[in-house]
RNA sequence: GGGCGCUUAGCUCAGCUGGCAGAGCGCCGCCCUUACAAGGCGGUGGUCGGGGGUUCGAGUCCCUCAGCGCCCA
């Protein structure tokens, strides 16, 4: 072919070039014929599409395109999806904005359903209400916009994703894994519905599990409240406990102390009355009773945190629920009160805030003398919604259940089993797993989401059968039970007596996101493929949600298929801003991406993503993005000037015979070997560290050593070894590159190369330089000389062009040996006309002596 | 309270299995050099967080303390 090198190469417009024949020549596309063995398969992780892409984007879906290029270009077809999260709170507001709709699953579906707006209600215009079926499909429109500015982002940045493997999370496939799954766990008693205390945002109105809590440090306050011994004989005397819920003492179901306790031994077993209420309750000992706590001693209400719900559960007490759904107390008094009592309680407490209870609560204390002292205020960890803004209540209720803690110790070998990158986010996850406390949550009293495939029957009086319910044949997946008919019913029994109902709640955003390997894999729809790409090889994510979205996809694995769901993960830092803060947009220090792109071009922010070690978080840093951009004009400019010197040269060109030339090619096969562990170790940070700073010098030192040569000052076929070399060199290199600047060594690749893509090339080894006997000492020594001339120079203020009058190299005998393999190269270098050698007989005797002329 | 990570030049960070402290940026200076002046070359700059230990030798391994960050309770 004609080699078309250009006189002045540039960056600009590589993108605009490069996306567009990518995708034309496929480059990128996963060949479904190849046997499981040959592919390498990327559990991508799906960006929300509610939001817009940041800065935190870029940087970890770099990293993982960099693995994904390397292993291509090691020959393994990659399974490298997009997916899209469009399932969620996230999307349930922003369709409901965007439409001017709400989801109201008791509606029937409306066959092409007109939205009110799109892009905003106008002011004074109304919502209208629509079937989950509407909503979704209105979803999935507002999605298809979305995804094509997340694309877009995603291209330019040179993602190398088959953009034709593609899933939503709230599409159809995505819901019948969903509910196959539901299903499949449910006939093997591994899901279960349960009526249980459960925390719940009164905000949000649904069930939160475990995963979604945070603590947070919130101001309180002990108050000190009287309780009543019943006295065997009628010798009463008070018992005193701190209390930051006071309003929950209608709940109080028992006082608990710790077992060894002294102060309280004599107190356990008997009963005390409480106080304004007068009812009795038990006093019991159990561990987690903490002595050092206020007076040591503390009521049980049902259900004031999670210790309460383990108390309870443990020491078989009744329930006194009091806190409602929407966070008042409930209207009707609590079981167990005499009717004084109930009365006091519905006209002071009832429909009340737990707030205004509180308030009121502790005057009616007053008022009866039974509260002590004044407040004590304390700051105390209150659990919270991750989302959420009032702290969890906990309510009774039915939910449903994946089983986690029966397989707490199988769930910790996969964590073994599994291969993290970096190594030491092992213990997150296992941290994570031995503190489980309860089972996996999966149902949400939300409306969009994919709904539980369940109906019950009702009885003659209208009554759900919740032992016995309905379910569909895998064949009908997937199903909305709000508008689709159980087998043997009409439509016109739903929710009659003796007719049917809908499970009316939704499975938790995990409960499908940790389908993901499964969802882009085509589980049981397209059983060649999944089988060619499961289990996949690697899960790139974020530290922060391991125990949400690996840990779940672990589970479901697990109990489906009993294996992992992929062989490795790599976890991807955060971005911080430039003063080591968490990037938010609340601070208004968010960059966006294409605005990134279009300035430093899309190898320089790659550059300065992959400069971020695996799991490390790291500070957004444009000037990193500068040094890219410099080290993608050195790469065409050096290009340049090798494929110039070469002259079209036949690649695989006349032997390299010159020591210089050797040397170099043993250097560079090392580090091919460095760079290839390096990646195999998932580390494309240390991969690039190590290809640049060899380019550098190669360009420093070699490059400049051997340009007169490689003319053809010192005969033709000395020039030949040299360009030889040089040619070999750029091959490799461009190779070592490619997986993180897509664009500029496709670019210089396609100067020499007749069609092809450098991402389909193969990956080099340390063999095909053959220099593998060489001595790589003798490129390093001459580039110390070279630089010392430069020193000099520079020194002297003169051009590395001026002449060196005499140069006197003073060294071993076995150092002088090596340097003068390059003794012609330095002479012409370094413009030196008189080089003399002395041998000295020890090594600290070695010097350089330099006359500028 | 338990766990994990980090602490190296003014800044951002490399330094893998112990062997003469590194890169880039910044700063200072030199050079139009036929690959590169929106560049190149060179220089400046560090008690490797503190203390103790192992070792012929410790930024690196062990112990301990401190600060910062994150995860979990």
């Amino acid at each position: 072919m004609t080699w078309t090198v250009p006189d002045k190469p540039s960056l600009d417009g590589l993108e605009e070039r490069w996306g567009p024949r990518w995708e034309a020549d496929g480059v990128y596309r996963f060949d479904r014929r190849a046997p499981r063995e040959r592919v390498y398969a990327i559990d991508t992780p799906p960006p929300t599409v509610s939001g817009a892409l940041h800065v935190g984007h870029v940087f970890s879906f770099t990293h993982t395109d960099t693995i994904a290029r390397y292993r291509r270009m090691c020959g393994r077809e990659v399974f490298y999806p997009m997916g899209w999260d469009d399932n969620g709170l996230a999307t349930e507001r922003r369709v409901q904005n965007y439409y001017g709709v709400r989801c109201d699953p008791t509606l029937p579906y409306e066959e092409g359903f007109q939205p009110p707006a799109t892009g905003g209600l106008a002011k004074g215009q109304e919502a209208v209400a629509v079937s989950r079926p509407n909503f979704v499909e209105l979803c999935e429109r507002l999605v298809s916009e979305d995804e094509k500015a997340f694309e877009a982002v995603f291209r330019r940045l040179g993602l190398s994703v088959d953009w034709r493997q593609h899933y939503t999370t709230i599409g159809e496939g995505a819901r019948r894994a969903s509910q196959r799954a539901f299903l499949r766990l449910l006939a093997r008693g591994e899901a279960y519905a349960a009526e249980a205390p459960t925390l719940w945002d009164v905000d949000f109105r649904t069930a939160v599990a475990q995963a979604e809590l945070e603590d947070r440090e919130r101001p309180g306050a002990y108050h000190q409240i009287v309780f009543h011994r019943v006295g065997s004989g009628g010798a009463g005397g008070d018992v005193l406990i701190d209390t930051t819920r006071p309003e929950l003492l209608p709940a109080c179901v028992a006082l608990v102390a710790h077992p060894d306790d002294a102060r309280y031994r004599d107190l356990v077993g008997t009963t005390v009355r409480t106080p304004l209420f007068g009812v009795e309750v038990p006093v019991v000992a159990h561990p987690l009773a903490q002595p050092d706590k206020g007076t040591g001693i503390a009521m049980i209400c049902t259900f004031g945190d999670v210790t309460d719900v383990q108390w309870w559960r443990e020491l078989g007490l009744p329930i006194r629920a009091i806190v409602g759904r929407d966070g008042r107390l409930v209207a009707g008094a609590p079981a167990g009160l005499e009717p004084g009592a109930a009365a006091l309680y519905e006209t002071e407490l009832g429909r009340r805030t737990v707030r205004q209870a509180q308030a009121r609560i502790l005057e009616l204390l007053r008022g009866s003398g039974e509260l002590r002292g004044e407040p004590r205020p304390v700051t105390h960890s209150v659990k919270f919604y991750e989302k959420g803004e009032r702290p969890l209540e906990i309510v009774t209720s039915r939910q449903w259940f994946f089983r986690t803690l029966a397989h707490r110790g199988p769930l910790l070998e996969r964590g073994k089993q599994l291969k993290w990158h970096p190594p030491y986010m092992a213990a997150r996850y296992a941290n994570w797993v031995e503190g489980l406390n309860s089972d996996w949550l999966i149902s949400r009293q939300r409306f969009f989401g994919v709904p539980f495939p369940v109906w019950y029957r009702l009885d003659s009086h209208g009554r759900p059968d919740h032992e016995h319910p309905l379910l569909p044949a895998e064949a009908d997946l997937p199903v909305d039970p709000t508008t689709d008919v159980p087998t043997g019913y009409r439509e016109e029994q739903r929710s009659q007596p003796e007719g049917f109902e809908a499970d009316p709640d939704v499975m938790d955003t995990w409960a499908t996101s940790s389908l993901t390997p499964q969802i882009a894999g085509k589980w049981e729809d397209d059983p060649d493929l999944f089988s060619r790409i499961w289990p996949m090889d690697l899960r790139p994510q974020g530290h922060d949600i391991i125990r949400t979205w690996l840990f779940a996809t672990v589970v479901r694995a697990h109990l489906e298929f009993g294996s992992l769901p992929w062989s490795d993960t790599a976890i991807s830092g955060w971005i911080l801003d430039p003063d080591r803060k968490k990037m938010s947009k609340s601070k208004g220090n968010v960059v966006t991406p294409i605005a990134l792109l279009e300035q430093h071009g899309s190898d320089a922010v790659r550059y300065w993503a992959a400069s971020g070690r695996p799991g490390t978080d790291t500070a957004f840093d444009d000037g990193q993005m500068r040094i890219g951009r410099k080290l993608a004009i050195k790469i065409l400019n050096a290009s340049r000037f090798v494929l110039e010197a070469a002259g079209g040269e036949a690649a695989a060109g006349p032997p390299v015979r010159d020591a210089v030339d050797l040397s170099m090619l043993a250097s560079l096969g090392r580090l091919v070997a460095d760079v290839t562990a390096a990646f195999e170790d998932y580390d494309y940070a240390r991969a690039l560290e190590r290809t640049e700073s060899f380019f550098w010098d190669f360009c420093d030192d070699y490059l400049e050593l051997v340009k007169n040569r490689a003319y053809g000052t010192l005969g033709e076929e000395r020039a030949a070894s040299a360009r030889a070399a040089l040619l070999r060199a750029l091959s490799v290199l461009l190779r070592l590159f490619a997986p993180v600047l897509p664009y500029v060594t496709e670019e210089v690749w396609s100067w020499w190369h007749d069609g092809g893509s450098i991402h389909r090339a193969p990956w080099p080894t340390p063999g095909e330089l053959d220099a593998a006997g060489a001595d790589p000492t003798v490129w390093t020594a001459a580039s110390v000389i070279l630089s010392a001339v430069r020193r000099e120079k520079t020194a002297a203020g003169v051009s590395l062009r001026a002449p060196v009058a005499s140069m006197t190299i003073t060294d071993t005998a076995a150092a002088v040996g090596v340097l003068q393999q390059a003794e012609d190269d330095l002479r012409q270098a370094g413009a030196i006309e008189e080089l003399r050698w002395s041998i000295a007989a020890a090594e600290d005797a070695a010097g350089i002596e330099i006359h500028l002329g």
